[in-house]
DNA sequence: TCCGTTCGGTTTCAACTTGAAACCATTGCG
DNA sequence: CGCAATGGTTTCAAGTTGAAACCGAACGGA
């Protein structure tokens, strides 16, 4: 090879977001930035991943809209991390990911966390997939269609 | 470094999924598996990757559970690749995935696919998640919480 | 004022991963 | 028997990752 294949210009969509998101640390910088977390020092801490590393991802998720830099706070020379709008939708996909870990990755009997209701604090609903018409879909019961085909 | 980290053992149930699932090819194999393919040859056509990445790919999937190895559909010496339950569990971060994909990563008039439903063909709903009573929760209004919080 | 610390990175360099291409073993087929 | 197709593995150069060192700017004290 050469360079590590991109998928951006990929027909298909999921392939896509893979470019923005699909390296080991990406999606959980988002995670943590869900979290609350917004500063350099804060991600490094929480992630325990090297500062080049982390430096190039941040910088990879803003390029990609995913965050945006944020002048200064507390009035320090610095700035800081926040998700945008887009990067607020990468939300249903965090979802999606913990609850496949809760039920396939979770040890026996492991104190494991699980996300709640701010404010009921109870467990959220389990994801899932509806048909327009309201009918309930299975892993499976979709194909994908183009704008022509899904049109007549 | 030495070894490209491991989330294996992290406690948060983001990370550890993507040790199985966390890098570029991965995802994109279910995908294709999704819709139907279970030959090597037909996911190295598909994804045009380097047959040496599809190899470890698979094996990687294969040990994580989420493909298994059946053995001869057509009587060939060989095997395919099918989807476990565990692997089917990954169709809701593919379409949180594609929805995010869609909404972000088209490019103007240009004609992308979507999921539709495969009984009527029309678009699916967009993924949506809800608290326990029912409430519509919007990206944010979640929070984690370990087993002995919630259970009081 | 000068020293030490924290924050937010960049640079350096060795180890590891990726990918293209070549190679190989089976099976299928004429 | 010969030859192509399928499904990989091996080899090797180029690219990526990560630990640690380094750096500069902004405080904070003594």
């Amino acid at each position: 090879m050469v360079k590590r294949t991109s998928h951006q210009s990929a027909d298909c969509l999921i392939a896509r977001p893979l470019d923005a998101i699909g390296d080991w640390w990406s999606l959980l910088i988002v995670r943590d930035a869900f979290d609350g977390m917004r500063r350099f020092g804060e991600f490094q801490k929480s992630l325990g991943v090297a500062k080049n590393i982390l430096s190039a991802r941040l910088r990879n998720l803003v390029a990609h809209g995913i965050l945006e830099t944020v002048p200064a706070p507390d009035g320090s020379a610095h700035h800081e991390y926040v998700l945008t709008e887009k990067g607020r939708g990468l939300f249903y996909v965090l979802v999606a990911l913990r609850q496949w870990g809760e039920t396939y990755f979770s040890g026996p009997g492991e104190p494991y966390t699980f996300m709640v209701d701010n404010e009921s604090g109870k467990p959220i609903r389990r994801l899932e997939v509806y048909a327009e018409d309201g009918r309930l879909l299975a892993p499976g019961e979709t194909r994908l269609a183009d704008f022509r085909q899904q049109a007549e």
